[in-house]
DNA sequence: CTGAAAGCGCTTACAG
DNA sequence: CTGAAAGCGCTTACAG
């Protein structure tokens, strides 16, 4: 039914050979035969079937994205690293086979060895991934968007979340605190491998006691009446906190509100510093000062640095960790210690 | 590199139409030769290689999901259609491409005539999209979640926005209400094409004057300090409003917040209904009795429609513009008029 | 119950 | 500068 590459042919009255080489560019054809080509690919509204092309290249210009919609998550989360990876996959011409079946390691295995896609992005990585015993079995190359105990084989690239937590701490520390709550990820998070949680709250403990500042660490929830509680709770185990650090999705997303209700305002009462994109600070309207999470650049530096191992296998080195240093933005929500 | 289905065809001293069949359940194999096959089919951990297998029989087994990200809408929204789209196809085992590129044209175009999907799921359809066009000329059929004017040729699924809004009045007048305020979503998702902005809101005016209700739609924003001012104005506007219907996610989200600060209560101060899912009231906590959207449901009639489309053009028979029935669920918000 | 062969629509050495 | 032919790895009539 669709035009073929040899009705294409066949019109401009050349080999098929020809139509694909004027196709590809890869090799020199004459101004005229190219026109007519052209023409006739117009004429017949030609476009190259992409099993032929994949079969015959073993290149299917997609990328696999694999991604985990967790229950007692925070999904709005995970859509910041979606964008990213999409749009630069299109800028180098792949597009993304979105995969998000609750069988991690038979998605895995399926949509690699029947060779639909050319490479592989990890995403919401966990310490001890079961994804990855599958994908080492993989023919095509993967990139991690976050942290494995054994990455060992895949390029990571992920904040680095530990210079995240000396950020704040520093930041708050320079101002005078000397009583900081930590808000941290839930405890199921921690119990799924999440490292964020832990690398970032290690981290904070460890460069609090340096500056002999009293940092307690509670894990948050991700969704209400958890958050609030929880949040009590903190408060109630440090009522003389000046400060209050959120890696933590939904609370900070929820702090607004409950600040309200507490009565209390920052930077007058308590210094706040979340842990956040600018992306979801805008679409949450987070008026606090963050440690950018950065999702944007790491989706970016991952699909690209994924696509150069597709092209180049030899080229692209040894495979990397990268943990890409964070800044911090501020919004004016921290002051000097009451 | 990897096992073909010649090697297995090898391996078990079968011919390779055999193995294929076998693989097919097209035509009986005697047991003894099954095994061997079998056999040989694990020790070689041989998958059929799927552009290969496109190329033969004219079918990938991927649809193609089109979603837009608009930098002026809330994001969070459009997730909650992506997994059930997913999880649906999975089940009748289609993986999704999923397309975000903002040359939308381009995109459908691109993917359906190379034939790298069987079908098409197209997200946030608007009323006059352009990707109608190009869809018409694909030879893949389509199924579009959302409202379109002219979507002759195309299954379309999409809430009953006319009945949800004369549920959310008929809730609201049964109660007493006299003097009841409405938020739309932003003017520029008008702007857009997003019927379910009108068809929401001429419903309930239309309702409303039946009961001689004071009705008075405002449009909200998706962003701060946009979603504030707007129920700001409303108020202001309405001072003796003892209801409040929200059509607009970002406002609903921000909701709690803002009766918080200005020291409302619901219901006592203020009957609210929302329009929103299941699902996103949960991820955002949200105490307020709504109209659901079940996007799980439409996610989910769609693709069911869309692959006995793809299975069977002829049986599937004449497409349909299918409206679902909303329903309200009551989470207290809403009580008697002052 | 099974095999040999053609064909799906491309790409790319090989030849000229 | 261009063509004829082989090959990518499957499926499916056609034959027996």
């Amino acid at each position: 039914m669709a035009a073929t590459i040899g009705d294409v042919a066949r019109a401009a009255g050349v080999s098929r050979s020809t139509v694909s080489y004027a196709l590809s560019g890869k090799r020199m054809i004459s101004d005229e035969t190219r026109e007519r080509i052209q023409a006739a690919i117009d004429e017949l509204g030609f476009t190259p079937n992409a099993g032929a092309r994949a079969l015959a290249t073993a290149q299917t210009n997609v990328l696999g994205l694999y991604l985990q919609f967790q229950e007692d998550e925070f999904a709005p989360a995970m859509l910041q690293y979606v964008l990213p990876v999409s749009t630069t996959a299109r800028e180098h011409g792949f597009d993304l086979l979105m995969v998000t079946d609750t069988d991690l390691v038979g998605a895995v295995t399926r949509t690699t060895s029947s060779y639909m896609v050319d490479g592989v992005v990890l995403l919401d990585v966990t310490y001890d991934d079961v994804r990855l015993e599958p994908l080492r079995r993989a023919s095509q190359p993967a990139v991690l968007i976050g942290y494995a105990r054994d990455a060992e084989g895949f390029d990571s690239f992920d904040l680095d979340f530990g210079e995240a937590a000396r950020l704040a701490i520093d930041h708050l520390a320079d101002l005078g605190h000397r009583d900081i709550i930590l808000m941290t990820p839930p405890e199921h998070v921690v119990a799924r491998g999440g490292s964020y949680v832990w690398r970032f709250r290690d981290a904070a403990v460890e460069r609090a006691a340096r500056y002999g500042i009293h940092l307690t660490a509670h894990y948050g929830d991700s969704r209400q009446p958890g958050i609030r509680e929880s949040l009590d709770a903190a408060f109630a185990a440090s009522p003389a906190a000046t400060a209050l650090i959120v890696h933590n999705d939904a609370t900070i997303a929820a702090l607004p509100s409950y600040l309200n209700d507490r009565g209390l305002r920052s930077p007058d009462d308590l210094s706040v510093v979340g842990v956040f994109s600018r992306e979801f600070g805008q679409t949450f309207s987070l008026p606090y000062t963050a440690v950018e999470t950065s999702p944007d650049r790491l989706g970016q530096l991952a699909v690209q640095q994924l696509i150069r191992r597709i092209a180049d296998p030899a080229e692209a080195g040894v495979p990397v960790v990268r943990l890409i240093e964070p800044s911090l933005t501020d919004r004016g929500s921290t002051g000097p210690a009451a």
